[in-house]
DNA sequence: ACAGCGATGTAAATTATTTTCTTATAGATT
DNA sequence: AATCTATAAGAAAATAATTTACATCGCTGT
């Protein structure tokens, strides 16, 4: 089920003159136009109501009113989250703002990820007799860390680094048994990039996960492409994090699951060692 | 604008036997629901379509049509993330299945945080002299490292501490300029609540992020709590961490807002220093 | 037992939506 | 330039959905 309103920006220049109209109120006034009847939108676009019908044909909906469920879920999305910048001072607007820009990243993640790149790597880190996670900077270190937490897990033997130095020598000890992932929020990091070189020229794997065509995903044989657009506010949160942690996830799960049977033990006696640590409960997830 | 599904279920008591059929199948089948006529609908539920539209004015809405649209915002969420387990299997379900799941989490989140805790630690947070940010496993640690990421950049004092002992240690040395923030995810961390209860002891303030009514919660004079249902299935990722990173985002956002002007000069001085570092490029976001 | 009330269904009325058919219009062809 | 064709778009009719008005049922309290 795709976005509708992904399909109508897509399918806009192909439409006629009166249903671009209605492309355009649709587009511009999502509240009213999921609010009204086909009547009330037929009229605010000036066509008749049966323009509406086949509009809606063409966009793939059986019927208005499917049209109207399609609209209404996407634009939840829209209007719930991604409102031009507010002026935000509650605190109850805050935490709006920020799950907003939580989901709504999240959301164009799920719309624009490369399933086949998310395969490739979680084949890639199967391959590999060890796995190097580099990342660099406040965020992107932590990225690197998150994929040593998710991969150990699994029984992946895995270490991160986050120091430019470290990760330049390490690549230059690797071979062709060893897989490095690079993790780069802007891409622009050019001593990951280097030290990426570096080991893909020793033989070993490498990919990255970072914005598409940047130096850091062009250094790299496989990259899990994460382009998101950043607002320009200084105090804002890089909600880039919600994206890179789900794409780590993607991965990791599908690591998981490619090699269940392997990977069940070494999670069962971490969680036993947690739970025979710190208390008799046996409901806990997997590491606090 | 309320959430449609949560008042359902708060006034679920309240509605006659016919209308509770209703709302368990709106309740339980939201996805046949949205896309159901009132006929359908009623059919389904066994009642007369006019107990279906009695049934949508006693929720607040004016006819089906507007329940409809309601239930899809709402249910959007809900129908395309909230479904029960899947057998996962291709790349795309993983996908699916990942983002499914942090977008629920974040749902779930986003309706139950509670502002005022929010308020009272960052309140806290800009009161403190130096903040310590405690915690211990994959994910803890990893969320105590992101407090001190975003804390540093608004010119909070901030350290982090993954270690018990260091923990402990720390807690003894502190005073009443000092604020610990202890996180984790199961909030039975009992070395954590120790550490709050000796920093208490010694006049630090003391907060948390975690499950409410916890140990780590009880330990701290105030806490954020994140309670989340998590699966049973070993092999699923904790999909806590979204909700961890929001709850973080929130308060460091609401203290970004409070401290503004204080805080906009050293964001200015990390990004200068980064773009100068790495490229001409301005564009980048802080930090990678 | 029965008055009164809320809950529910039936059928009619209303309203919304779609289908069918017709007309208009832009571009192509001679 | 005349005419043809295909597409677009509206009018009116048909259909379907929804709501209203009203009748009935069944429970509760006197």
């Amino acid at each position: 089920m795709a976005d509708i309103i992904a399909t109508l920006q897509k399918e806009r220049d192909g439409l006629s003159r009166s249903e671009q109209r209605i492309a355009d109120i649709v587009f511009e006034e999502k509240q009213f136009a999921v609010n009204a009847s086909i009547i009330e939108l037929a009229a605010r676009a000036d066509v008749s109501p049966p323009t509406v019908t086949r509009f809606c044909r063409r966009l793939g909906c059986n019927s208005f009113s499917e049209f109207k469920v399609r609209l209404a879920q996407s634009a939840f999305i829209g209007t719930r989250y991604l409102e031009p910048e507010i002026k935000v001072s509650s605190t109850q607007e805050v935490i709006d703002t920020v799950m907003g820009r939580a989901q709504s990243t999240l959301h164009v993640l799920h719309e624009n990820v490369d399933a086949q790149s998310v395969e490739q790597i979680a084949d890639q880190i199967l391959k590999a007799k060890m796995v190097y996670a580099f990342g660099s900077g406040g965020n992107s270190s932590l990225f690197a860390h998150e994929v040593q937490n998710r991969l150990f897990r699994l029984g992946v033997r895995v270490t991160a680094s986050e120091d430019h130095s470290m990760q330049l020598m390490t690549a230059s000890t690797l071979g062709e048994d060893d897989m490095v992932i690079g993790l780069s929020i802007s891409g622009r990091n050019r001593e990951m990039a280097r030290a990426l070189e570096v080991a893909a020229g020793y033989g070993a794997a490498t990919a990255s996960i970072t914005k598409g065509k940047s130096i850091v995903a062009q250094a790299s044989e496989l990259s899990l492409a994460v382009d998101l657009p950043e607002g320009t506010d200084v105090l804002r949160p890089s909600s880039a994090r919600y994206a890179f942690l789900a794409a780590i996830d993607m991965i990791a799960f599908l690591v998981a699951i490619r090699r269940k049977d392997s990977a069940i033990e070494p999670l069962r006696r971490i969680k036993r060692q947690l739970v025979t640590y710190r208390d008799e409960d046996d409901t806990q997830v997997l590491g606090d």
